[in-house]
DNA sequence: ACGTATTTTATGACCTCG
DNA sequence: CCGAGGTCATAAAATACG
């Protein structure tokens, strides 16, 4: 195998990545020095034998995924790691890390609980007494149940690490870079052009991945159509794309990158494209989405439980009436995962109960931030969901390319913007999202 | 300025230990 | 057996010197 930094072969797992012995004490050299070094030649330079430049020899360490696993006296360090996706029991601390259930009786397990020998605490030892037909019956279907739930949830996990790892790596490691080595990301010089073409691009990219991810999901590519075209609902794209950003938008900065460029989409360029107000409101309920302490797998899972959520749209009024489509089967079933996975991991009751409690607020907060992406992301045109004339009933949508081209009469332009403003936080969502089934 | 000797620094193969 | 971290010979770079 070869290192994944420069052209030799590798010789091990060091600090997380496949490498050879010589860019493993480069890493931990560099680790102890402490040194900062920068690239002379704009931070693009190969990484050779012996004569590599340093900061780019670095830069890529990093980039391939290689960690301090911990910094002596940096707490800091643990608490970030931990609050990104805190996960006792089912641990999946790397985006492509797979952790795989099992069924023990009628339990889904994670594999590591076998392993580490707490097998008889999980399933009981024996079953001296028959069983009656009907109880037999009840088993079997109780563990084909359970059995399905792993089937899915490994599924998920795939298709998280296809679908989402490279994405979550990179921020990753933009975001490690930043809080444990302090090392600003190098940007090349930009406009705020390209970086609304980036964001579109980025974004136009998302729209693929989510949907990517959705076909991923057991059951989804079994649909018919009226029914598949309902998992395309814009609203859930935006839940989409917040949820699964919530661990790198922090209130401080930023972590994500964009575009085939990988800007760095940092608060500066959130606050030449957006309100303060609404950027402010992101934050804070990508904080309190972080507080609720959810593993990443779990996060998926409820990105899958979104997905499936049976539509309100007009157009499907007549399938949102009957109760046993396809549809709410599946929500139904992503929705017993993620309580059953939660449950399996929450110490005790007060625990899970808290969860869901926070889950709750979550959702109603969802709403209120749905009607301000309502606004902005049409705005920014980066999708089209649906026409704008739908959500702001006739009024007009501001382009902020528009304005940067200053080719609206500015005054018009904050009339506008703040009829539009005041629209948005009156968007009633209640209908278009249902607490009750979680 | 240039060539050579010496010193300093970075590297990576190998080693130890948990 | 694996990987983090230590050791040390040595390659390479930097500096001194004639």
């Amino acid at each position: 195998m070869k290192c994944l930094v420069c052209p030799r072969n590798a010789t091990g797992n060091y600090y997380g990545a496949h490498t050879c012995e010589g860019c493993k004490g480069f890493f931990r050299r560099m680790l102890e020095s402490g040194t900062e070094y920068n690239c002379n030649f704009g931070g693009k330079c190969e990484v050779t034998i012996r004569a590599a430049c340093k900061a780019c020899r670095f830069r890529q360490c990093l980039s391939v995924g290689m960690r301090k696993r911990r910094i002596p006296g940096a707490s800091q360090t643990t608490r970030k790691e931990s609050s990104r996706f805190p996960s006792p029991g089912f641990s999946v601390d790397s985006a492509t890390q797979t952790q795989t259930l099992i069924v023990v009786g009628d339990c889904v397990v994670p594999s590591s609980a076998i392993s580490s020998g707490s097998l008889e605490s999980i399933s009981g030892s024996e079953t001296p007494t028959p069983l009656t037909d009907f109880m037999s019956r009840y088993l079997f279907l109780q563990s084909a149940n359970s059995r399905q739930k792993v089937e899915t949830f490994n599924a998920v996990q795939n298709a998280v690490d296809l679908v989402y790892g490279r994405q979550l790596s990179q921020w990753q490691t933009c975001m490690d870079r930043a809080l444990i080595y302090g090392l600003v990301q190098t940007q090349p010089e930009t406009t705020l052009e390209n970086i609304v073409e980036a964001y579109r691009e980025h974004n136009r990219e998302s729209v693929t991945l989510t949907y990517q991810f959705a076909g991923m999901l057991p059951g989804a590519s079994e649909l018919d159509p009226s029914e598949r075209s309902q998992l395309k609902a814009w609203w859930k794209w935006m839940a989409f794309w917040i949820i699964h950003r919530a661990p790198f938008l922090m209130e401080h900065e930023s972590y994500i990158t964009i575009g085939s460029q990988q800007y760095h989409y940092c608060h500066y360029w959130t606050s030449r494209m957006s309100d303060t107000t609404l950027t402010a409101m992101r934050d804070e309920f990508c904080a309190n989405f972080r507080s609720i302490g959810l593993t990443q797998i779990e996060t998926y899972i409820l990105l899958a439980v979104i997905i499936f959520e049976p539509g309100t749209d007009a157009d499907h009024e007549s399938l949102r009436k009957s109760k046993d489509h396809s549809l709410h089967a599946l929500h139904r079933h992503y929705t017993d995962l993620l309580f059953d996975v939660l449950k399996r991991r929450c110490a005790d009751r007060s625990e899970l109960s808290r969860t869901c409690r926070n889950l709750e607020k979550f959702f109603s907060e969802l709403k209120r931030l749905y009607g301000l992406y309502c606004m902005y992301i049409p705005v920014l045109d980066s999708v089209k969901p649906q026409p704008a004339d739908q959500i702001f009933d006739g009024n007009y949508i501001p382009f902020v390319l528009d304005a940067i081209h200053n080719k609206r009469d500015n005054r018009n332009l904050k009339r506008i913007h703040r009829s539009t403003h005041e629209l948005c936080f009156a968007i009633d969502c209640s209908n278009r999202y249902k607490t009750d089934t979680i």
